[in-house]
DNA sequence: CTTATTTGACCCTA
DNA sequence: TAGGGTCAAATAAG
């Protein structure tokens, strides 16, 4: 029998470099929409180029199919209609596993360093009587809690609903903050690849699932966000990192209004990079830190160490129990490698 | 009856 | 080995 090991290990990644290239190429067709003419093809860079660049590992990618186990799901990112009665990651006896269920758990976690990951900071109105975090759209099955050391107050984790359905592994973790209980600190893993993700547009999400939100002002929130992105361990990447200027919102409390920020890459458009007069207000109004990944262009990382703790905002950083640190351990050759200097490429 | 949550046990990583 | 993350049976809710 041909080794499961490395079949699973293929197609788990194959999943992670899908997902990865997919979106960036989303990303950079987007920038390429938003930027002049004169600045697409800027020196050496032509965006056209990554776009194409993008798309010949992502032919391999579909092109390659999972070895050995037809049941497996292909893609994550819903180029393949995916139906899936039965997780992958675990059959129902816990024990004793079988060498292919420790592949897949161990997998699983390394799979779950390499996802995206972004921290948001939500302060909920006590007054509404809401125990819990803001629903922020999209459909949450919790799957666990756990008291964490140091902190009073449990964490809570969950997975998307869909996930056993349509594949889509996006995650999140709920923590109260000690310092200011009507404070969450809700950390997000992965990107929704499920149905919802493509139905709920930006403004709608909250207000399609979250039955509060007919009540009008009741649920009442302020939101202050510090996002924070990773993808680690690309073979190559670039952070963009850009701050927006921040206002003074009310400390009173305030609808959730920074719905933009439910689909991290889809709302940091080039107009919120380049023209802070296109800003929306959502964003604007914001306190927002979008470290970001792109495939890169050019010979080497311009930041040798990204710190991307620095990328947290500080008022983050103040709140939030420490999560445990994901970086991958995984590396992804992707074939090509491209790097562009960010602040010179825009220039 | 179906779906979601709770919670103790198991497993992995540092 | 401790702490954190996940599973899945039991339970609750709709």
């Amino acid at each position: 029998m041909e080794n499961n090991t490395s079949t699973m290990i293929s197609w788990e990644k194959k999943i992670m470099i899908n997902e990865l290239l997919t979106q960036a190429k989303e990303e950079v067709k987007q920038l390429q929409m938003h930027l002049a003419p004169s600045a697409i093809t800027c020196g050496k860079l032509s965006i056209t180029k990554i776009v194409s660049a993008l798309e010949i590992p992502l032919f391999m990618l579909n092109e390659i199919k999972p070895e050995g186990r037809g049941d497996q799901p292909q893609m994550m990112t819903g180029l393949t209609p995916i139906t899936q009665t039965e997780s992958p990651l675990r059959t129902v006896s816990r024990s004793p596993r079988s060498d292919y269920e420790s592949d897949l758990m161990a997998n699983y976690f390394k799979k779950r360093k390499i996802l995206p990951k972004w921290t948001e900071t939500v302060r909920v109105c006590e007054l509404t009587g809401f125990e819990g975090p803001p629903d922020d759209g999209y459909s949450w099955r919790k799957y666990g809690q756990k008291d964490i050391l140091n902190t009073n107050y449990p964490r809570a984790y969950y997975r998307c609903t869909h996930r056993n359905v349509q594949m889509c592994f996006a995650k999140k973790l709920v923590q109260r903050t000690d310092k200011d209980p009507s404070l969450f600190c809700i950390t997000y893993w992965g990107k929704h690849t499920c149905i919802q993700a493509s139905h709920l547009q930006p403004g709608e999400q909250h207000k399609k699932h979250d039955p509060k939100h007919n009540k009008s002002k009741e649920t009442l929130i302020s939101f202050q966000t510090s996002c924070h992105v990773r993808a680690e361990d690309l073979a190559t990447r670039v952070v963009p990192s850009f701050s927006l200027p921040s206002t003074s919102k009310p400390a009173s409390c305030l609808e959730k209004e920074n719905d933009n920020n439910n689909n991290i890459f889809s709302s940091l458009t080039p107009d919120n990079h380049f023209s802070g007069s296109l800003l929306s207000p959502p964003l604007v109004s914001a306190e927002v830190y979008y470290p970001y990944y792109l495939p890169t262009y050019g010979h080497t990382v311009q930041t040798s160490d990204y710190d991307v703790n620095e990328l947290i905002s500080a008022a983050a950083l103040d709140v939030c129990p420490p999560f445990q640190d994901l970086d991958s351990d995984i590396p992804i050759q992707s074939g090509f490698s491209y790097l562009f200097d960010t602040p010179r490429f825009f220039d």
